[in-house]
DNA sequence: TTTTGAGTTGTTCGA
DNA sequence: GTCGAACAACTCAAA
């Protein structure tokens, strides 16, 4: 009998290692939640909770074969090769720094027992080994990685149908219940996040569909408005492989062309881009990408750490990301870039924490996406933003949510201020307040910080970083 | 090796 | 209100 270890690819369709399996005879589905591997890199919560759903979803889609484990991914599959007749394992290759070391180990472990082992690509369109600059060395900057390197490579495999018979066989080792795992939290918090999604293969099929017959249309401009149904909202399902990017390609591919679908691949080629950096620079997530950021002057921790985790600074637009993200587990592109920029040019906070933040709160929560966008809007990361752009959270406001739709639906207590002064409350004149029963620092915060003075502060430490000699 | 052109997402200031 | 320049050079990629 064969193993199909499903890790970060919780579909049935257009599942390569799946295929196989199906392929080479009975098949023993296993799933393993390994912690004791994973160290600093151990799923947040938000995450945990998404698992759960997509777990029990794939089940079904397996008529209720699927083996849950926890533990030690080696030691597991060594048991179920010992109380087991496998003959050969499949699985879908994971890219995160962890995962290969183990994975590798795994593999060379299996092969000694006589187990055969093949792996595939089920989550990128290219692979991070086969996208290099004529030097061979990897590229730095997006736009030559995805025209020259990606574009110019070999075509992504076209999507594969789910496979039309599937034999299971009785797994001989005892396996956990899904509620055993403990990937729901002890305090119900996880309803209200999970209520705006429905986290099954088929909910991503739906997504995808919805989005390119709709959300597309108006996708190079609508993808910065929050309030807008305009982004494709996929990033969850990808993460967990629930969708492959290849069947969102191809899908977008048997389009008509137009500049809102090439945004949006482009798009697709900055989760490969991320990918990309952290597997040809897995120092990633824990080290800035540009040595000389290692002496920039940010701090940790603090009241302005918890109060832009909590959704309190005072900044209407930074408020409602971060609420968002509390309570459904999302944010808006647009939006991510304009509270990182605050925690990180505004609060002076190490992007670290925000990466942290993000990691835990995120039902979409990806270690190469995550740690490559908070290096980049903190400056110090692959083809960053230059230190002068610091985003204002009142004009980005004013410019992306401008009839206050999206800030309202979030932040209620300000939603009967007028346009006009519903960026920056602190300018309302004091009857204009009184009318909209808003009572600064008591129903919402007074500006944690100034934006003039803390901009200032931010670029006269980058400009220092700058000037200092090199160690 | 040297040269050349280009680089996701912004803000402010002054004309 | 609108528009262009300045912001600061630097690194990357490719010829």
């Amino acid at each position: 009998m064969n193993i199909m270890w499903f890790r970060q690819d919780l579909r049935v369709k257009d599942n390569p290692a799946l295929v196989e399996a199906a392929i080479a005879g009975e098949i023993l589905p296993i799933y393993i939640l390994d912690d004791s591997n994973a160290n600093e890199d151990k799923m947040g919560g938000a995450s945990r909770v998404w698992l759960h759903y997509a777990l029990a979803d794939l089940n079904r889609s397996l008529q209720g074969n699927l083996s849950l484990y926890k533990g030690d991914a080696k030691a597991i599959l060594k048991q179920l090769c010992d109380n087991n007749d496998i003959t050969s394992a499949y699985w879908n290759r994971c890219y995160e720094p962890w995962r290969i070391r183990r994975d590798k180990d795994i593999k060379q472990t299996l092969s000694e027992k006589g187990v055969l082992v093949k792996s595939s690509n089920a989550s990128l369109l290219w692979e991070p080994w086969q996208v290099l600059k004529k030097d061979g060395t990897p590229y730095k900057v997006f736009t030559p990685f995805y025209r020259r390197g990606c574009l110019s490579a070999e075509a992504p495999r076209t999507p594969l149908a789910k496979p039309n018979k599937m034999t299971f066989v009785d797994n001989k080792m005892p396996s956990y219940k899904l509620e055993e795992l403990g990937l729901l939290p002890h305090i119900p918090w996880d309803k209200t996040v999970i209520q705006h999604w429905d986290s099954s293969e088929k909910g991503a099929e739906d997504a995808m569909v919805t989005f390119l017959e709709q959300g597309i249309r108006n996708y190079k401009e609508g993808r910065n408005l929050p309030a807008k149904a305009n982004t494709s909202r996929l990033s969850p399902y990808l993460h967990f492989g629930q969708i492959s990017p290849n069947q969102v390609w191809h899908q977008s591919l048997n389009r008509e062309q137009n500049h809102h679908l090439e945004t949006f691949q482009s798009e697709l080629a900055w989760r490969e881009f991320s990918y990309s950096l952290l597997y040809h620079f897995p120092q990633l997530p824990r080290q800035n990408l540009q040595g000389k950021f290692d002496r920039f002057p940010w701090q940790w921790g603090g009241d302005k750490l918890q109060a832009w985790q909590q959704g309190k600074t005072g900044y209407p637009i930074i408020d409602a990301g971060m609420r968002e993200l509390w309570q459904t587990g999302f944010m808006h592109n647009r939006v991510r870039m304009i509270v990182g920029s605050f925690l990180v040019k505004n609060l002076l906070l190490h992007w670290q924490q925000g990466e942290a933040w993000f990691w835990d709160c995120l039902v979409d929560a990806d270690l190469a996406s995550n740690s490559a966008s908070w290096q980049w809007i903190a400056g110090c990361g692959a083809d960053a933003a230059p230190y002068f752009r610091v985003f204002n959270p009142v004009i980005q406001g004013e410019k992306f949510d401008k009839t206050g739709e999206y800030t309202r639906r979030f932040v209620p207590e300000l939603k009967d201020l007028p346009d006009k002064y519903l960026f920056k409350p602190w300018e309302a004149p004091t009857e204009v307040l009184q009318q909209a029963s808003v009572e600064l620092g008591k129903t919402y915060p007074m500006p944690i910080v100034d934006l003039k003075t803390s901009r200032e502060q931010a670029l006269a430490a980058f400009k220092a970083l700058k000037n200092e000699e090199p160690t």
